[in-house]
DNA sequence: AGAACTTACGATGTACGTAACGATT
DNA sequence: AATCGTTACGTACATCGTAAGTTCT
């Protein structure tokens, strides 16, 4: 009697994340390809179901079998690392990595507070801080490399992913001194008479800085865009433009040789989520962490809220 | 490296069912004692945390640990069982077995138009009707031995079955020609002045009667209890007393030597309901007796509810 | 003494890597 | 020709059942 196992999972599932590079999924899982091919086959047989659409000897894509089966081998794998994670608060407990995907601006400006109190409380966890887009945070959700997404509300179009909205925030707007926008009523229409220094797409808010202007059928030029609200506000400094900033950046006696202007008025009010990959249970420490960063997300809600609220069964049909 | 396996997690399950016996579990699991032994042992090591309390060496329950492991442990189970009924829709299309318990009321009464309506769209479904109590059925559809229980709401007690209520239902005295209940205006008061039968506690309503004569104060003489209306019916008939059973139960052609009156206004109206396993993915055709058992509950609806709706993560801390 | 779990051991079978082969681009 | 997957094969290791050992009731 030969039953299914989870090296066969772990490899279906690596063929499917590595677009059916058989050699790769090999690399990624350190053993030989003739293997993977094993586990393959092995597992379709054990389902009696093809996985895999082989175009001649290579794999181009899912059946649609393999598209129905796929999500519970996900989900398989997923609650083998939950039991894993399960004992961990048992066999270490309050000690173990904690891996945090944010992007710049939290990590640089709303965590720092957060990491500080929870280093206090869990001083055996080691903190793992990971800068990246909110695309890139989500992908280190899915795939387990982040226990922990902190990024703008982008995570939420991501099914697998809950995103719990944490605190909002505005923008500002910083000029050196002397700059003409600093004198008078701040309106999108004299901004946009300036250069404007802001984030990239996809960072921080820049959603709703472009969708303000494009409301208002301005069109200001754009010179320059960063990642994050210090290199803007080097470029500030230097005069190439004026910088649009999430306020929380702006710090009045750091950043002492620019002036921030509020511009809450102008541009939408933007939400900061805590993101974590739905039905995957976390350390108890990441829990924690959460809630020091968020103090009205206890860990009881936020495992409501994982354990899968709105109609997303892992089989849509 | 060596890595979890389902065996292993099959056994630890099987221990807590069968009460920490590791010599029951291995007949259960058709394979050698001192194997369950080990796997036991080796699931315990690989997650580095000790799952049983051993007195000596017998194990007599649950480390906290293990607690909160073994959640985690069902759920793996669980989805494995549900991966091979992913693929087995697409392997044997439309073949199976479904595997239903019901009561013998709804057997009898409520499901042979849905079986008949049934079969005849699923020719090759094999249908396996189990009898039982609602705790019974509670069991079968947790230990995966039926797919899908029709019972009274008592379903909804267990917070791993999702009870979907299907239809509401009312109750009639039955009694032989020429009973003097039959004459003038049925009251509760009247009908405790004659000896009673019908159904055994916990079954079809009963608390609900027991609940209406005691609401009134009334203490009916209850001369015999059965499993199900034939039983009662054919006491009745002897003469042993009046009989209250399921409006449903009674057929006017068939049952033309008793006579029936309705009841409704005497007791609670009381629902029946379909119970699945929560998080349990079942055959496409089960979804289909379902929704021709009750029309309203398209398969949609069904695993829309089944996904976890309330909060009950696995883990309850 | 008996029931229940563990340890020990030997046979069977499974898993995995290397190497050779076949097919596709 | 190069890339990629499959087949073949031998070794190493894991699994499982039997039998003996130990501890608790």
């Amino acid at each position: 009697m030969r039953a299914m196992n989870f090296q066969q999972l772990r490899s279906v599932r690596e063929a499917q994340r590595r677009g059916f590079n058989l050699t790769e999924v090999a690399n990624a899982l350190h053993t030989s390809q003739p293997g993977i091919s094993r586990q393959i086959r092995e597992l379709e047989d054990e389902l009696g179901v093809e996985i895999f659409v082989r175009a001649g000897k290579r794999l181009t894509g899912l059946t649609p079998a393999g598209a129905r089966v796929l999500p519970w081998v996900e989900r398989l794998l997923l609650d083998a690392d939950n039991l894993q994670r399960a004992s961990e608060d048992f066999r270490v407990g309050d000690a173990g990595v904690l891996s945090i995907a944010a992007t710049h601006s939290q990590a640089r400006y709303a965590m720092p507070t957060a990491v500080r109190d929870f280093r206090a409380q869990h001083p055996k966890v080691q903190l793992q801080l990971h800068q990246g887009s909110p695309a890139q945070i989500a992908q280190m959700l899915l795939n387990g490399s982040a226990d922990v997404g902190i990024a703008s509300l982008a995570l939420a179009d991501e099914p697998e992913i809950v995103a719990l909205p944490c605190y909002r925030w505005t923008h500002s707007v910083i000029a050196p001194p002397g700059h003409p926008l600093l004198d008078g009523e701040l309106t999108l229409a004299r901004l946009a008479e300036h250069p404007v220094i802001t984030y990239d797409n996809g960072y921080t808010g820049r959603d709703s800085i472009d969708h303000a202007f494009a409301k208002a059928g301005l069109q200001p030029t754009v010179v320059l865009t960063a990642m994050d609200a210090d290199v803007i506000k080097t470029y500030v400094e230097l005069g190439l433009g004026v910088g649009i900033i999430a306020a929380i950046a702006y710090d009045e006696t750091r950043d002492a040789h620019l002036h921030a202007i509020d511009a809450r008025h102008l541009f939408a009010v933007n939400t900061t989520s805590v993101g974590v990959r739905r039905g995957a249970l976390l350390r108890a420490f990441a829990y924690d962490f959460i809630t020091v960063f968020a103090p009205h997300l206890a860990r009881d809600a936020v495992q409501q809220a994982q354990a899968t609220p709105s109609g997303t069964p892992p089989v849509p049909l």
